[in-house]
Formats: C-alpha cells, sequence, structure tokens
DNA sequence: CCCGTGCCCTGGCGGC
DNA sequence: TGCCGCCAGGGCACGG
C-alpha cells in the first residue's frame, strides 16, 4: 500500500537509474493498467527521453521530452529493472529502453493506472488537476474552514485526496493518533487547534517515514528490493490488542467508512 | 453539491 | 491436506 512515503522512496530510486533512458518499446501484457488507447500510447512514448522524475501525492510523474507520464501504484503496484529475461507473473507492462534495459510493471492486484498526456497539459488535466496539497503545503486557515463545512469521519476527509494529498490508511491512523483526535469524530466538530496539531502530525508522520524509506508490511515492498523501516515506528497501525505507547490502553480495531482502522479509545478523543 | 455503496482484482488466511 | 469463501484497499462511477 504505497503511500506518499513509499512513492517518495520510489521516485529517488527510479530517478537515480534510469534518468536520461529512452523508450524503445512497450509490450502491454495487461492493457488496462494503461488508461490511454494503447496504439496511441506506444506510438507517442517511443523514442522520449526520461528527463526527470516527479511526485505528487501518491503519483509518479515521469518527465519525459513531450509528454508526462503519470503513475499511480494503488496498493501494490511495484517496478523492477532487468535486462532482456523471461516475463514474471504479475509483470504486466514492460517498458525496453534503448539501453536495453526494461523497466517492468508489477501488480498484483492489477489496479494501478499509467496515464500519458502532455507535458503542456498535465498539471491542469485528470487526475492531476484534482489533487489537493500535501501536508507541508496546506493553508491551516484554508484546511480548517474545510473541516468546518463537512459533516463526515475526520478519518475519511483525510483519505480524501481532493482535500489533502498523500495520506493512505496507515499514516492517517498515525497522524490521527499523533495529534490525540479520534477517527470517527466528525470533521465539522474539528477545533482550530485540532487542525493544526492534525497538520503538523500529518507532516512529522511524513517526514520520519521518508528518512526511513517507507513501510513495509504485508506483500509490500518498495521498488528494486528496497525495504522501508518505518514500520517499526508506528504507533496503532496494525497493533491491536497492543499497549498504547503513551498510555498503556489497549488498542483497538474497528472499522471506519470500511477501512480498518486502529485507535487508542483512551488518549485519541 | 454531498455522501454512501459497489466495483475493480487476486493472494492469503480462517474455517472445516 | 485441500478446498471454499471472504477480506484487504484507493479511487471512481453511480445513485439517492
Amino acid at each position: 500500500m504505497p503511500e506518499l512515503p513509499e512513492v517518495e522512496t520510489v521516485r529517488v530510486t527510479l530517478e537515480k537509474e534510469i534518468s536520461n533512458e529512452e523508450f524503445a518499446q512497450v509490450d502491454a501484457h495487461y492493457p488496462k493498467i494503461i488508461t490511454n488507447d494503447t496504439h496511441e500510447f506506444k506510438q507517442k512514448i517511443v523514442g522520449q527521453k526520461i528527463n526527470r522524475i516527479d511526485r505528487m501525492g501518491k503519483y509518479l510523474i515521469f518527465i519525459l521530452d513531450q509528454d508526462a507520464l503519470i503513475i499511480h501504484l494503488r496498493m501494490e503496484g511495484k517496478f523492477f529493472i532487468k535486462l532482456d529475461e523471461p516475463i514474471q507473473k504479475h509483470e504486466h507492462v514492460v517498458f525496453h529502453f534503448k539501453s536495453g534495459r526494461n523497466l517492468r510493471y508489477h501488480d498484483v492486484r492489477k489496479f494501478g493506472t499509467i496515464t500519458l498526456i502532455p507535458l503542456s497539459e498535465y498539471l491542469d488535466t485528470y487526475p492531476l488537476n484534482q489533487l489537493g496539497d500535501e501536508p507541508k503545503d496546506i493553508n491551516i486557515e484554508h484546511f480548517y474552514s474545510v473541516l468546518n463545512k463537512k459533516n463526515t469521519e475526520i478519518k475519511a476527509v483525510l483519505l480524501d485526496q481532493h482535500i489533502i494529498a498523500g495520506l493512505g490508511n496507515i499514516y492517517v491512523d498515525e497522524t490521527l493518533f499523533l495529534s490525540h483526535v479520534h477517527p470517527t469524530r466528525i470533521a465539522s466538530s474539528i477545533t482550530y487547534d485540532e487542525a493544526k496539531w492534525i497538520i503538523q502530525a500529518a507532516i512529522q508522520v511524513l517526514d520520519k517515514a521518508i528518512q526511513l524509506g517507507g513501510t513495509t508490511i504485508r506483500s509490500y515492498t518498495s521498488s528494486l528490493g528496497v525495504h522501508g523501516r518505518f514500520q517499526n515506528e508506528l504507533n496503532v497501525h496494525m497493533k491491536a490488542n497492543e499497549p498504547c505507547p503513551r498510555c498503556q490502553t489497549k488498542i483497538i480495531k474497528m472499522k471506519v467508512k470500511g477501512r480498518g482502522t486502529y485507535v487508542c479509545p483512551s488518549c485519541q478523543k
């Protein structure tokens, strides 16, 4: 489940590995991953070079000569760099470079998406034009005024990428724990100070996770075998029945808007 | 506009 | 041991 820190880890690794590579051919073994018309996609991308790799929220953005390649890894998307060797199970899209190396998109659940959009439009086009600011760029007054109008649980608001970009299930649980806010609180009841604590906690959690290369739990590993270490820093996520690090109360697992949610019932209000 | 539900997909796990 | 059924989850389409 790559969230902002895992995607950033992938971005850094990929930029180091494949900047300046030129696309020679694309094999789409499972074409649904690519949201463009497959034929047009291949025709356009061949001959372009990777100049830079950016990230916005959980999206990776390959800056090519004419177009931006916009990638969302969803739950289990990952990349591998290989030479020409047999295709493995779950390698759905293979980008062949002129150098002879391949970039392989691997995704057990096939939920990820890859989209090619001209450089002149990509920031003003779906999906990136829908994206809210990341926690580090959020204006607190504006965020507070948005919360004020929301009649839904705070956890759902923090997961909404239109409002705030980069947080997923793990980091929302951790952010709410650090800010002492209970995930089922109705957003409009959040005070200005709590809104400020939430943003500060989100920034702190994401920064720490980026420093540690992200979180490796379940089946998710970063690209190229990189393993994050933030799982050792988790306070509540996946900690059902363990003592709260602050007050020793048992962490409970509950459902919030259908999402597995971990909370300290005593010190999150 | 706002919010809830179901869908996409497959490996892994619990239950028997 | 083997099989079945269900769950996980980000984001969108759709419906009330």
